[in-house]
DNA sequence: AGCCAGGTGACCG
DNA sequence: CGGTCACATGGC
């Protein structure tokens, strides 16, 4: 089915290191075609023009599933046009630069496994890592409509509570394989809701989830931010902190953004490694 | 060949 | 509280 919207850029989504499953496929064209899998389904996103996508989906499936993960329903035009045209120069160009990047809403599990294995790694680390969990331990699926694409899902909880830590470190998760597993046993056996987090605040969830072993600061406000969806999440990693002394001689007002610093934290994000010349 | 990567926990004063 | 250090391992 194909969608409409000025705000939707499935490249600058996929390159702003907020999900890692999302790889470019090779298109007829020259197109950009980007493929998915989430919430135990894989879906094919090309980007027709700049305001236009094809999904790989039914509308059943785009109203259940998909039109909730890519955060469809909240206008961020409103909020790049602000951006752009308020006194922050910076702030100004990268919402230019990435106004077609929105906020996922991702599986908890995955988002909190994800920015676990995520610290002291650079993405195409995190993306290899989390692809040979997946096909170790995740559902070999096959997509029909994509032409029998093969693909595997994010495991769940039991699985990985029950993982052997060798076996883990087998796949490069390197320290990380004790925290990965100790989150998943509290999950599956209940000692932990990650989903009742969306239901509280922002900073009730961030100090929850900072118990968990291996979740600190910056992987806390992950989590809250990608996989609850509290937007007031602003996860300082090596490259907000060059943002906030480089450009802001860290004197950055964060209360000014309040409510929706996640977003402008992405804008940065993306708009930095771009100036840097990494992506 | 080293330094860096969407950091955290332990330990120190 | 703020500073230092080890951690496991691929990318570039």
């Amino acid at each position: 089915m194909i969608i409409q919207n000025s705000n939707f850029n499935i490249m600058q989504i996929a390159e702003s290191g907020q999900c890692f499953r999302m790889n470019r496929v090779q298109d007829s064209d020259e197109r950009m075609k980007y493929g998915v899998v989430a919430y135990g389904e894989y879906l094919e996103i090309t980007q027709l023009s700049d305001d236009q996508l094809e999904l790989s989906c039914s509308e059943e499936e785009y109203h259940r599933l998909w039109e909730d993960y890519f955060d469809l329903t909240y206008d961020y035009g409103k909020l790049v046009k602000n951006l752009i045209e308020g006194e922050d120069l910076f702030l100004s160009e990268a919402a230019e630069f990435g106004k077609g990047i929105r906020i996922l809403k991702q599986e908890p599990y995955e988002a909190a496994i994800s920015f676990i294995i995520s610290q002291n790694k650079n993405i195409p680390a995190i993306k290899s890592c989390i692809e040979a969990i997946c096909t170790r331990y995740g559902e070999r699926k096959v997509c029909e409509k994509c032409g029998g694409k093969e693909y595997f899902t994010f495991p769940a909880p039991k699985v990985l509570a029950e993982a052997i830590k060798e076996d883990l470190r087998a796949l490069k998760t390197g320290y990380r394989d004790t925290y990965i597993i100790s989150i998943s046993k509290a999950i599956a056996e209940g000692s932990l809701n990650l989903d009742e987090l969306k239901h509280i605040s922002f900073e009730e969830a961030v100090r929850t989830l900072k118990k968990i072993r291996g979740v600190g600061d910056k992987v806390a406000n992950c989590i809250a931010l990608y996989g609850l969806h509290h937007i007031s999440g602003f996860p300082v990693d090596v490259w907000i902190l060059r943002v906030l002394d480089e450009i802001y001689q860290n004197q950055f007002e964060l209360e000014k953004y309040a409510g929706y610093a996640g977003i402008v934290q992405q804008y940065m994000f993306y708009y930095m490694r771009h100036k840097k010349g990494v992506a």
